[in-house]
DNA sequence: GTGGTCTAGACCACA
DNA sequence: GTGGTCTAGACCACA
């Protein structure tokens, strides 16, 4: 189900965190829907167990899924509204964008980028 | 003129070599001026000058700056054209426009954000 | 598995940077391979951890290698394309090529050594 | 006279002993023939003084010219005699072929690359 | 265990 | 004065 980059740089429990979160709000993982258990994740990636124990723990705190002992993980019922999700990701765009246009990159740059972020988007998933 | 931030988990070398860049894309460091001397910067800021060293390094590595033992440290004749500045902000910003757009914010909103983003930079600096 | 010359005047990281991309290009490091941690190499050489940090470090810059805390570091799945390498090497001989040729080393005394040089390498290694 | 190059790294008093060397050996500079003084150079150049002190100190060192106290420096009568001039360079050039071939360019690759130097030689200078 | 960052401080070549 | 290398040793995140 998750796929991970060993050679991306970007640790392993981010990466499964961030696709979690995807697949939440993309509807791939439905709310309440349960998760795989860290024992299937860590043995079909290959990874450490502890590395899915600490991504399922920090999706937790931010309240994306839940836990039940000796049941399982869940996805939240309300993920989109979860603030965290919605808001770090604006805040991370904005602050890459502004990265940007402090070196003199203009706003149609961008503008013209995200265009074609979305056309490349819609044609091809 | 350097200023870093020793809370914000982003690494002080990493700190100094974005805010080089930026200055030297924005003009307030001109082609071929010279950089403080590492110890000096070492001293203002009250970092260790190793630390200092290690940003001086990568951004010669990049061909964003020259140094050279006895003379100092000088940024580079044709900093915009090195490929590596423009493109790697333009990559970056791509990057989290599309996890924006994966977990449903739409492109409008993003230019939205854009926008409002010109406007405070017009206004305030 | 790595050898330095403490007297050489070459600095450590570069020897030790140098030699991976040998054994990296002739195939004793495989694509993927693991590399010696860096405590172990440096305990093995009798030098600090740090500078094996440094060789390693550039090495990941460049493309060569790629390290993760809490996996290791690991060889590149393509070096041999890895636009660096060859051709620094390229223009490092014909910058010694130039040198001797503008003090009258003939050409053909150049091939000579070339020759010569290829003996030995066949002969020995 | 001399040219230095301040951005590329090959440290000043180098880079004018090494022009004298080749000026000695292709002509430019005759046996006997004195060379521009220590202030001249400097001055010219831009440069502190003492590091042409340091590059005339060295080929003095070297038996490549000779000093007379209060009249100036002179090239050597038999330059080319001058062993290390030329197996410094010799060996120079072994060394980057040997490194080459060690990541496995062919000795042809080499010597087509010594044969399209020759050609920019003859036809440029 | 792994690599990454940082400090404190020494020593070097270069200008 | 300048930058570059290296050691010794601490502390961190990650697996």
């Amino acid at each position: 189900m998750f796929q991970i980059n060993l050679s991306s740089g970007e640790p392993i429990y981010r990466q499964l965190r961030e696709q979690v979160i995807q697949f939440a709000c993309m509807g791939v993982l439905q709310p309440g829907e349960q998760l795989p258990s860290v024992r299937t994740v860590a043995r079909d990636l290959g990874i450490n167990p502890n590395t899915v124990v600490k991504a399922y723990a920090q999706l937790e705190r931010d309240g994306i899924i839940y836990s039940a002992a000796g049941r399982g993980s869940f996805v939240a019922q309300d993920i989109l509204s979860v603030s965290t999700v919605r808001s770090d990701l604006l805040e991370e765009f904005k602050k890459s964008a502004r990265k940007a246009m402090q070196i003199g990159i203009t706003r149609l740059e961008l503008e013209e980028a995200l265009y074609q972020l979305e056309r490349v988007r819609g044609g091809g998933l």
